[in-house]
DNA sequence: TCTGGGGTCCTAGGACCC
DNA sequence: TCTGGGGTCCTAGGACCC
């Protein structure tokens, strides 16, 4: 099947954060701002005004190191709520622009403008109109890359930063990013970088000539992926398929990182409470039954364990997964050890055995609709609004092996 | 520099099955 | 009988992204 040649639009709101947090504070403007937290706090940048990045200042640096480099920075908490609200403004400009529409972030999409140019014209002209719309209705400003895959498209609206737009036509692609550094394609991070660099791979352009075969073989699959991408194309499940088909999520976590480390069971096990409560509000939400769940374990030196189980039937129910969590707890924890961080996961995502499973999930049907009901609760008057009895959310018998006739599904096909 | 939080994908070994 | 050859699931860890 030949493939004609797409147009990709790549757009990217610049300095998002910093951006919203100008429109709830317009004093912030023309200023060194840090969004993320306070500049003596555990944490790193969310995002750095352009100002601050002239400081050396940027996304992923510790607070503590940003005001090191710029004391006189702005530092102000994220607002997610914002961020979301602003970010569906956007999205409604983008999908007026084309249907097909793909947020890959809170503050960047990819659209296939494929085939709109009766519509909206050539795509640089398409690119400045969207570029104008954005600016009226949401008093934002966005970069725009445009090429024939998204990874031109990507690295293009990188280079067209701040404000502006950028398109590479179609069969230029190679001599487009033959000068780039390596790590400027999108999944090259620092440990690829060296190991490239340890072959003698300094530019996009030496990747290029570089043997497949060889590449394949000193990464596996993603040198295959590596010499697709050095020739411009979406190579690599991070970026094939359609534009904007999107994918149900694959996992729900939540996680904690103290102040200061402690080693405190009670403070541990209800850090690791409100953390299961978290996870399973989410899973209702989505309405989403997990099998697998997950904890994470940080210690004071920054070593990081995970340990998993998975159940027989999967559930949405925070004392089902308190219990599993718990056990992962005390299974692995080095009593005594300082805890820098907590984390808990639900993956394995499936149906809930609940019709089949009559008597008991009548119950589990119940509960979980009364979880559910406290959930808006919550939402309308607060989390600590309302506070469930520790019987009452052991209000279950486990269900294993004991009871295997409270596991449908489980009948294997004999052995052949 | 003293390292957040929420994700996706990949690898690799062992269990288990046919 | 020095011992195969898949396939899938589970778990742990790690690279990478915004």
């Amino acid at each position: 099947m030949s493939t004609l040649p797409r147009t990709v639009f790549h757009v990217d709101m610049d300095a998002f954060f910093v951006s919203v947090e100008e429109l709830f504070d317009p004093s912030l403007k023309g200023k060194a701002v840090v969004v993320g937290g306070q500049r003596h706090e555990r944490g790193v940048v969310s995002a750095a005004s352009y100002e601050a990045r002239q400081f050396g200042v940027h996304s992923a640096m510790p607070l503590r190191t940003a005001a090191k480099l710029c004391p006189q920075a702005i530092f102000v908490d994220g607002h997610p709520d914002r961020y979301r609200a602003c970010s569906e403004k956007a999205h409604k400009v983008l999908t007026s622009f084309s249907p097909q529409v793909e947020m890959v972030s809170i503050d960047e999409a990819y659209l296939d403008m494929t085939g709109t140019e009766r519509l909206h014209g050539p795509p640089l002209l398409a690119a400045h109109k969207l570029h104008n719309r954005m600016k009226a209705e949401t008093d934002l400003n966005c970069s725009i890359g445009i090429g024939a895959s998204r990874l031109i498209a990507k690295v293009c609206s990188g280079k067209a930063k701040p404000n502006g737009v950028l398109y590479v036509i179609a069969g230029r692609e190679a001599r487009f990013l033959a000068p780039l550094d390596v790590r400027e394609i999108p999944g090259v991070g620092k440990v690829t970088e060296q190991k490239l660099h340890s072959l003698g791979i300094r530019k996009v352009g030496d990747l290029a000539k570089f043997d497949d075969a060889d590449l394949e073989h000193q990464f596996g699959k993603w040198g295959v992926a590596l010499a697709g991408k050095a020739r411009g194309e979406d190579a690599g499940a991070w970026f094939e398929g359609e534009i904007g088909a999107d994918e149900a999520a694959k996992s729900i976590s939540h996680e904690h990182t103290y102040d200061q480390d402690t080693a405190n069971v009670a403070q541990l096990e209800s850090t690791l409470m409100r953390l299961c409560e978290m996870v399973g509000r989410r899973l209702r939400e989505n309405q989403l039954h997990a099998r697998t769940f997950q904890l994470k374990l940080r210690y004071k030196d920054f070593t990081t364990i995970t340990r998993a189980h998975s159940l027989d039937a999967p559930t949405q129910l925070d004392n089902e997964i308190f219990q599993q969590i718990h056990r992962l707890f005390h299974l692995n924890w080095r009593k005594g050890s300082e805890v820098r961080l907590l984390g808990v996961q639900a993956s394995s995502f499936g149906e809930s055995f609940a019709q089949l499973d009559f008597l008991e999930d009548h119950a589990r049907g119940k509960w979980e609709h009364a979880l559910s009901a406290v959930d808006r609760l919550r939402d309308k008057f607060g989390e600590t609004s309302i506070t469930l009895a520790t019987g009452m959310k052991g209000g279950f018998r486990e269900r294993t092996h004991e009871n295997p006739a409270a596991l449908p599904g489980k009948s294997k096909p004999s052995p052949s």
